[in-house]
DNA sequence: CTGTTAGCGCTTTCAG
DNA sequence: CTGAAAGCGCTAACAG
């Protein structure tokens, strides 16, 4: 039967096959495992590939194979500019495979976290990374027993099991809050946005180092249901020094609500380091403000990049490790805070 | 032949059918065009869908259609803070279609551009969206007979053919140093990252209207190959200031670059605003900050969200609008820059 | 409105 | 090292 398609100018594997006077299957694995094939035909297979430009088809490789090559990740909120570095590290691994990434945001939905998390589940994916899941308890069961490896980023507090990646945000924001009391600030306050998992660790981190040293007060936390943003730590300072009229201090759950709160310091007269403002994440910007902004630094990039750095090795096969890998923080101190005494 | 699959759990379009008595391509009508399956049968149909956890398999859908129900979107920095809002425009108009994203960065490498292109291209994708694409003659005769529909977002002063929306920079570039000059300043200079198509016009406008005024100088521009960031900003400000020391006003390229300018500017005792400095974009931190910044308003969300809009309408067989749509920009006043007078 | 038939393009067996 | 046969799970096209 020759020439079965007219209608449609794709070149297909057996369209290869046919003009070399091979079967497709040694086309096909010329492709895929070129050292399986003789020296001689595989170049010439190559080079009429080229010549016909022949590009696989993913569909149909993925329903052959059960393997689409694409790696799904679904974080909670795709657009933060949190995710942003995260995703970077991502783009940076995943470059240098031969796989791709299709993301969906979950909207720090636990039912859209379920729901997209089973679409992915069921569409063959080489792998899964889920960052920063919402409601692990909603999704437990589709992770049982998953049909591809899955990678998480996630607080190490909650003793993740499979492969993850991390840092334990409750030290990083104890640590954090110790060195700011270290520098002589009593009345800290605490700001943030919608709250998930990481930011209750955090705020758990805060409340655990103020009881510490008798400083605490329920009244020196602010939050708002809303991504964290510019505006929203101009707005949280704002109410927040009307509730705590001795505030010296806001440690702000992002470093982008310390921008605003550091612009909102200076509208109200605030002397900043007087004033302390600490930060979270070491954002781009964060060194460049002025003054510039101590912050909490967190290894978001690596996140990403080892994330799917494990995914890569997995599907390949390469034994995973044991342990979640801890990547660390450090409390990075500029200008927005005073010296330790 | 009952029972073909034991080895897999995966339930199929044929279990369900097989369960309740009809053939598959019913279950399949059910699921994709419910109106033309009889009501009750179609009531049983899903609830035995739910029942069993059936999850369409999209490889095989993909195959067997030829539309795999995801939109290949291609952008020059995907992680940029540019398309992150464009990203959000569509992510939010896509959540209530049934189609996904994928998400391709081309490093602005017109090789890139081309390979991903074709990668998409030839993977049945529903539709594509090309977003400030970098090299247009490179990808030209892979566009010239797409096999899906195709958005552009541009530059309108390309002329594109085909659906595109956008703005014209060089427009709102010139509108925006025609009002820096109806302010008081003269000494306007410009700093800017990479230059990709959409600089190269807000350049061009630059230069017109400060030509128009008489006050073209080439000192006035500073330029470094890097993505523009906060730390940027203050590099260049710095650098320009050295360059022409009665420098008066900066005209940044993106509202990031600004800020870094407004600190800079704090650093070099510069009194804002009667050193004037206007960003572009109006990224949500700029309303914010102190002073608040002047900027160009381009409306980054409404391009994602119209661009995909156009494409599912596309996709769902509308028509589509003969001529590029237009978004338009704003000339944002705010406080790092003088009243006009 | 529902069913039958025939693939979509590729890869997995299992043979040579 | 290469090939033949047999689908992967779904849908288009045409009947009934």
């Amino acid at each position: 039967m020759p020439n079965r398609r007219a209608r449609t100018e794709r070149v297909t594997l057996q369209d290869v096959a046919t003009a070399i006077g091979v079967s497709s299957i040694t086309v096909s694995r010329a492709l895929r495992e070129p050292e399986i094939v003789s020296q001689p035909l595989r170049e010439k297979i190559l080079q009429q590939v080229e010549k016909m430009g022949y590009v696989p088809d993913l569909a149909a490789r993925a329903l052959a194979s059960r393997h689409s090559g694409v790696i799904g990740v679904l974080a909670p909120a795709l657009t933060s500019h949190a995710h942003l570095s995260i995703m970077r590290g991502i783009e940076d691994r995943v470059r240098e495979s031969n796989l791709r990434i299709q993301y969906a945001d979950t909207r720090q939905d636990p039912e859209e976290e379920r729901r997209q998390l089973r679409l992915f589940l069921s569409q063959h994916p080489a792998g899964i990374l889920l960052s920063g899941l919402h409601h692990l308890d909603g999704t437990h069961d589709l992770l049982s027993r998953p049909s591809c490896p899955v990678v998480q980023i996630v607080d190490l507090h909650m003793m993740p099991t499979g492969m993850a990646v991390g840092i334990n945000h409750r030290d990083a924001s104890a640590t954090a809050i110790r060195h700011l009391i270290s520098c002589g600030y009593r009345r800290i306050g605490l700001i943030g946005g919608t709250r998930d998992i990481r930011s209750e660790r955090r705020q758990e981190g805060y409340s655990q180092a103020m009881q510490e040293a008798g400083l605490a007060d329920p009244l020196l936390m602010a939050w708002e249901d809303a991504f964290t943003s510019v505006q929203l730590g101009c707005q949280l300072l704002q109410r927040l020094k009307a509730q705590v009229p001795d505030l010296d201090c806001v440690f702000c759950q992002n470093d982008d609500l310390a921008l605003g709160a550091l612009f909102e310091a200076q509208r109200l007269g605030l002397q900043v380091p007087d004033f302390g403002i600490c930060g979270y994440n070491d954002l781009g910007f964060s060194a460049y403000c002025e003054p510039a902004l101590t912050t909490v630094q967190v290894p978001r990039f690596e996140m990403g990049y080892r994330a799917i750095d494990l995914l890569i090795r997995a599907v390949n096969g390469e034994q995973p490790p044991t342990a979640p890998i801890d990547l660390g923080f450090e409390i990075v101190e500029r200008g927005t805070t005073r010296r330790r005494s």
